[in-house]
RNA sequence: GGAAGCGUGCCAGAGUGGUUGAAUGGGCCGCACUCGAAAUGCGGUAUGCCCCAAAAGGGCAUCGGAGGUUCGAAUCCUCCCGCUUCCGCCA
């Protein structure tokens, strides 16, 4: 969430960013009177409530009727005030939870993904002699993808991954670990439910988000839809010490997306499934080094892609496509030559503030001030796209696919469907 | 799923209705002593919020969480969460 103070007294900056991000700069008002009529309330409780300790302590002293008739008629007026109070606070939280993390100033301002700023283009496309098949039909043909099947036992956007593409999975996961590892990040397989409460903390309950959630009723949690969503929470209530910034985790975690309002929108084969692997890094950052995290994260992104030499571009967001919780994202796409078009593989975002004051995770700076540690994720792979984009770049005519260098020693094969 | 116990500040640990934000010890920080250190002594050591232009100052809240009883709750009651132990089940 937002941090109530910067609200208050930057009203027009706080209005400015969520009006970039598609967000009705009206809610800032709303906020504010809300805000006014909660401190209204607040201090007259605060006041009640001081003349009633007063009371109490001599009451302690001595007993007297007098007294306690007193006492109790400013109780019920707490009881009251405390009522209109918790309402008030309700109220005024429940518009906060409407407010997106404002951008960055230097963020590409735009409406939608078509205002996206493609930064570099990387690496070199195939050329192929033969007419391209998809992901799917090559897929399908080496029995690596069933989709059939996951509709009958599951329902449509599941899929199974059989044989070599399975194989590949644990060939992904094996190279994001290591490379990763040598980064510095600490290797995590997190739960992939969490508690409402973390959630939400975690920013990833608010507006629409909360309808691409699975929900376990029964047991009131949810299931996560990135290993992000549990690895932030890792140090979520602690205070870490300045010195052992930045700290950061790369977790393996199937993810859950329930794809609603996504209906009719690559409905075919796995690119847009309800369940997912996902290798995702994260990073707990101090502020003023935040950004440098960010490109760093970036950076091992596009380590990993020339690592599969797959080629791609990298895409800053414009305010109207970023996520809720982002100052600044950056995606990598890949190229599918399938679909003759680049497909988002990769995400990476600083979340600055938002999230570690939704989860309470701090830093102790020199002064031994306590100050919101900066928060920042991203794909190392989102499995299922890169399995598809090695199937497209690296097909042959004769309907086997290559395996990448940097993954034959995991497969112990360099071709794909050779008998 | 059944039964029992427990949950206090950075840590350990007291406190079972009344000036308790909370004894005591440890840790940490500052000062004194010392050439320096140890030891010792003294002082300090939470977070959130509100009022105040700000500082100074004042007020409110917080003893796992949410409610309740009461003039008054860390202390009593209810529910929830977590931890421990035993039984059952289980990869």
């Amino acid at each position: 969430m937002i941090d109530i103070n910067f609200i208050r007294q930057n009203p027009e900056k706080v209005k400015e960013g969520i009006a970039k991000k598609n967000t009705d700069p009206k809610l800032v008002e709303k906020f504010l009177r809300l805000d006014e009529a909660w401190r209204s309330k607040t201090a007259a409780l605060d006041q009640l409530k001081a003349e009633q300790n007063i009371l109490n302590k001599e009451l302690s002293k001595a007993r007297s009727e007098d007294l306690v008739s007193k006492a109790q008629i400013i109780k019920r007026r707490v009881t009251e005030i405390v009522a209109e109070r918790n309402k008030q606070e309700e109220k005024r939280d429940e518009i906060l939870n409407q407010l997106p993390n404002p951008p960055f100033e230097d963020v590409p301002v735009g409406k939608s993904e078509a205002d996206n700023k493609v930064l570099r283009e990387v690496g070199e496309k195939p050329k192929f002699k033969f007419q391209v098949k998809d992901y799917l039909t090559i897929g399908e043909s080496l029995n690596l993808i069933n989709v059939k099947k996951a509709a009958e036992v599951t329902s449509s956007r599941f899929g199974y991954l059989l044989g070599d593409a399975a194989i590949l999975e644990f060939a992904l996961v094996q190279l994001a670990m290591e490379t990763a590892v040598k980064e510095g990040f600490l290797p995590v397989v997190p739960p992939v439910m969490i508690r409402p409460e973390v959630f939400t903390g975690m920013g990833r309950l608010a507006s629409s988000q909360k309808d691409e959630r699975y929900f376990l009723s029964k047991d009131n949690l949810y299931l996560v839809g990135s290993a992000e969503h549990t690895l932030g929470p890792l140090h979520m209530n602690e205070v870490l010490e300045v010195e052992t910034l930045p700290r950061r985790y790369v977790g393996f975690s199937t993810c859950f997306r329930r794809e609603a309002g996504s209906y009719g929108k690559d409905t075919k084969g796995i690119l847009r499934v309800h369940q997912f692997d996902k290798i995702e890094m994260f990073s707990f950052a101090n502020p003023k080094d935040s950004e440098k995290e960010h490109e760093f994260m970036l950076g091992i992104q596009e380590k990993l892609m020339k690592a599969l030499e797959l080629p791609y571009r990298v895409v800053a967001i414009s305010t109207g496509d970023m996520g809720w919780t982002d100052a600044r994202q950056y995606d990598i796409e890949t190229w599918l030559p399938g679909q003759n078009n680049y497909r988002e593989t990769h995400s990476c975002s600083n979340t600055t503030d938002f999230q570690s004051r939704g989860i309470n995770a701090k830093y102790r700076d020199k002064n031994s001030d306590k100050k919101y540690v900066h928060m920042l994720n991203g794909t190392a792979f989102a499995i299922g796209r890169i399995i598809i984009a090695i199937l497209e770049n690296y097909q042959n005519e004769d309907g086997t696919v290559r395996v990448p260098k940097a993954l034959q020693d995991y497969l112990g094969k360099k071709v794909i469907g050779k008998n």
